[in-house]
DNA sequence: CTCAAAACATGACAATAGTCATGTTTTATT
DNA sequence: AATAAAACATGACTATTGTCATGTTTTGAG
């Protein structure tokens, strides 16, 4: 819920394009689910470009033209309102996909923005050669159904809590929601793999940066959790589940 | 917001089995891309079944068993927390799905209870079926994907609109969509044909009724709205729907 | 290493929305 | 038409969260 505007950003894309072979293409359903000679026609059809910290992939209102994949990092979704308040909507992590879907039929365009968190690489494939592939492959139409049903479910469970639970309540989900997503076993705790400053985790629960702030030094106190934005550790996650659901 | 859990139902439902052809079977997307054979083939798989009041089509938990389609009147999906609060997460129309997605997979449980309001009538067919029906039908698969794609847009913008906007401003982006999607033009404005109650809509916003109340009182003193439940009347929609996006 | 920017922090106060209590009106049902 | 149940309404008070101001600490770029 900031309200400065965010600094628009400074340098061009960095890109890196022609068909994308090796690497890390395990973590991706959506290409393990192809046959092999489908996912090497898929991967000379796809881009890899990589952005870094102050970049956009796109911004809300730009035309679609692309599906994407995100191979490394993490990418945020976010939306903004008239006066500059913003809300993070998902963070998407490698193997996620977007624009999957209807934005990008309908020659309409993008109704959020995706903006890096720190380095990422991501891949993307004209939106005409994506529908031909998941018309000429029925698993993979079937994995992207798969795929946007869990993602609705998540935004309809992202809306309850929104409108039913309070701050505290707010944070505790996020904060177990990243500790089982995106957590890595540490001696004392789970420790959040993505860079989340105090401003970001209120982003993501619509409340304040103060607010954010003045629930993780409770949270801090009770030995919750620890560390701020680089190293965010989760001490005590069965407590902060139990308060997520109070 | 509701703290009273809701009555249990009495009656068993009212069940119509057996092919269902003729009647309104047109405002649905999904049917109408289908061959005319593949549509009697499916038809031919499909229950009409209908249900009245303080009935449930399903219940939060239930196991998921089959696709769904709304065919006459309204549905609502409800979620509800531990201690009883709920929200509605989405009102279902004529021609739109439901379990179309990802909970139909993985053998696993309704993440939310679907309601019917007022007399309804939905078509439904074994998931078995439905995935068969979209593994041979690549433009059915397309509309899925279209669908639930829409979906999930309108779902993230329901969470932004929790997330940052107030209460007031809530019930106005409410009030406009509803006028929008479900509303029928009269001499004094645009009445919305769904029955809905300041109860219905606090759970829609994410309010208590008294605040819904409070606030659709405000907004008939300034002649945005007028009337209850099953006249609701949206008499000034441009004000409306500039005070949701100020 | 330096220095500016970003992130974190905290207090005082204001605005918003929830809670509880109570009463009236409307709506269905017999 | 009678009557019970829902829905609507309103006041008084409380809880929660936002706003603004100001200061400290941490981080990252050069």
């Amino acid at each position: 819920m900031s309200k400065r505007p965010k600094k628009s950003p400074k340098q061009p894309l960095v890109e890196q394009s022609g068909p994308t072979f090796p690497a890390g293409l395990n973590q991706i359903p959506l290409l393990q689910i192809l046959s092999a000679q489908d996912r090497q026609k898929v991967l000379g059809e796809m881009t890899e470009t990589r952005y870094g910290k102050g970049q956009y992939i796109f911004r809300e209102g730009d035309p679609t033209e692309y599906f994407h994949i995100v191979k490394e990092g993490s990418v945020k979704c976010v939306k903004s309102s008239l006066d500059g308040k913003e809300c993070t909507l998902k963070v998407l992590m490698p193997g996620d996909l977007f624009c999957c879907d209807a934005s990008a039929f309908d020659g309409a365009s993008h109704p959020g923005t995706a903006q890096p968190m720190g380095d990422v690489s991501v891949l993307r494939m004209k939106k005409e050669a994506y529908f031909k592939m998941l018309r000429g492959n029925p698993d993979a139409a079937m994995e992207v159904i798969r795929y946007l049903g869990n993602r609705l479910n998540e935004a309809q469970e992202k809306a309850k809590v929104l409108a039913l639970d309070r701050a505290d309540q707010r944070l505790a989900s996020l904060l177990v929601n990243l500790a089982e997503r995106s957590g890595v076993q540490e001696p004392n705790g789970i420790r959040v793999s993505v860079r989340l400053t105090r401003q970001d985790m209120a982003n993501m629960v619509g409340v304040t940066t103060e607010t954010a702030i003045r629930i993780m030094a409770r949270f801090k106190k009770e030995r919750l959790v620890s560390g701020t934005a680089a190293r965010l550790v989760v001490r005590d996650l069965p407590k902060l589940r139990l308060l997520a659901s109070t």
